[in-house]
DNA sequence: ATATAATTGAAAATGATTTTCAATATCACT
DNA sequence: AGTGATATTGAAAATCATTTTCAATTATAT
């Protein structure tokens, strides 16, 4: 379960285990849909009703700093997240269930390499998000 | 000159030719960098003092409408907007002076055919974007 | 020249995020 | 288990980006 290995990395990090933090990762960690901060606090205080608002932008923060979650970049906005694969992965998007999907991209490093050969430009990083329908909603 | 077709482009489609208009084109339609919407009201004041902010949205919205300018995801935000390219066409952004330059991204096509093929995802769109240094920066 | 309707800038409203702060809760050390 | 230092909390206020409202102005077809 991602909840206590995430609970486990807060800590082992220096940060306290606290009611507030376990609500926003129990929401999270296990989500294959983006969140966003109001959305991940509605849901939360269901299970943690003295959540504030504040403290899942605190807490996102923290995730996003360990590397477990990522912001997703959509049409409508930029403010959700979605929990970070391992290593360098891209994102897949449903557009009818909002359903995400990792997937891995290492085919691209040729593609970026050419790139790299016509434009001049040292290529350090890449985003690349796909969107789509997934299996369900196709 | 861009600025020109634009202008024209902005009539073309039932728009009228305005003072605020004119100078928010005049800044961004030959621009090498991404802009905010603040960027592009401080710079074309200069030309324009009487311009207002919410013009400057107004008309950038307009502008991507009409496809003229696309937004700019950057990992300090997600504001910035520079001229689209003709087509489908991808980001390459210095991290260093912002310089941006466009590519074409025809090539990926077989790439997000495997893609599709392994997550029984349809794709219809994706976004690329492309972060290093430019030849003169590097 | 004039009339009409689009456009303007200022101000207010909204929405997202951050900061401030006093109260509370966690955890290391007994 | 109890205690103290300090990290963390939620509420309220502050900030920043964007949108809406509105009366005044201006572009353009006639």
């Amino acid at each position: 379960m991602a909840v206590n290995n995430w609970l486990a990395l807060l800590q082992e990090n220096g940060y306290r285990l606290t009611g507030a933090r376990r609500a926003v990762v129990e929401i999270i960690a296990d989500s294959h849909r983006a969140l966003t901060p109001v959305e991940v606090y509605d849901a939360a205080r269901e299970q943690y009703p003295a959540l504030g608002l504040v403290s899942v932008y605190r807490t996102l923060e923290k995730l996003e700093e360990l590397g477990l979650i990522q912001r997703v970049h959509q049409p409508q906005g930029c403010q959700a997240f979605i929990k970070a694969g391992k290593g360098h992965q891209h994102l897949l998007l449903c557009s009818k269930c909002g359903r995400t999907t990792l997937f891995d991209g290492d085919d691209l490093d040729q593609f970026i390499k050419s790139v790299a050969r016509k434009t001049g430009y040292q290529i350090n990083e890449h985003w690349l998000q796909l969107f789509g329908l997934c299996e369900n909603c196709k």
